[in-house]
DNA sequence: GTGATTGTCGACTAAATCAATCGACAATGT
DNA sequence: ACATTGTCGATTGATTTAGTCGACAATCAC
């Protein structure tokens, strides 16, 4: 149940991505690798990878050379955090790469299977409702505010 | 955010001793290894690490030789599935160690923080609610059922 | 007490994943 | 032509995952 450096970068590079995207006003101006991983600090061979995953999920789109880089191929409001982990990690709360509906579990373990597809849509309920717009404008959707609202959700837990 | 063949067989480990101590309808019988291991199809060897894990961390109690074996250390109704996953994995969603709010991030990521808090609520929301008598017994919490209800929480994603 | 049973603990291993790094190559703009 | 920038595959070292093994310690039945 953790987020790994890659997911988190991913998610970093886009949000940076889609800023750009904004601040041109829709206009379709590339982005350097090099900016991205300075903006974010992030190793700048290892974020080329993500973007590569990321242009192969067709979230990203590129252009070579000169004047090259990277910009999402659709418009930020359109693109969630899940769509950009879904990319670089598999499916949602898979256990050993089988998703949770696929299980079958025998004696008193039967009914666990609808833990972890609950567990996965308490993730979806998330990571679905907030798109990289939201986050590079700094305008979270009613999905996280309601969460974080709570003080417990910061409890150090 | 995949849940690991670990953390699977502590809460399954732990199911099948909340159904043990509902059936001895409280009284203390201890269940072997074996029974376990065999009962939820685990690998004996390394489910008795998971089993010292879980007895570390106060959940699980233990007795050795002839008649020995292991028991939970409170009523099934009293622990939740959280409690065990963070027993044998660290903190719920961490980033390469740290907890959510603790992040600092500049430029366009600087709310994603909040994200990764929100998405660790998601996640309380369901492994907070569920306990291992509730399993044991096939009688899942709303905080499940609500969100298996939908039939979207099935989809293939 | 003896012996069989059962958990404890540390060491060990193989494979996969994580977190990068590197270099040759392919596009692209000036 | 040339500099710039992404692409792709190979490689690396550390860590985690998923186990296995064996000596040892506790406990029970007899």
């Amino acid at each position: 149940m953790r987020i790994t450096a890659k997911a988190d970068y991913a998610v970093r590079a886009a949000v940076e991505l889609a800023r750009a995207q904004i601040e041109a006003g829709g206009a379709d101006v590339p982005v350097k690798g090099e900016h991205l991983a300075h903006a974010q600090d992030i190793p700048q061979k290892f974020l080329e990878n993500i973007l590569t995953e990321l242009r192969r999920a067709g979230i990203v789109r590129t252009r070579r050379g000169a004047e090259g880089g990277y910009r999402l191929a659709r418009p930020a409001k359109e693109i969630t955090v899940a769509d950009v982990l879904r990319a670089v990690e598999g499916p949602l709360a898979g256990v050993q790469g089988i998703q949770p509906q696929d299980l079958r579990y025998g004696g008193a373990a039967e009914r666990l299977p609808e833990v972890w597809v609950a567990l996965r849509a308490g993730l979806r309920s998330v990571l679905e409702h907030v798109t990289l717009a939201d986050i590079a404008n700094g305008k979270l959707p009613k999905a996280v505010t309601a969460k974080t609202a709570d003080d417990d959700a910061w409890e150090r837990r």
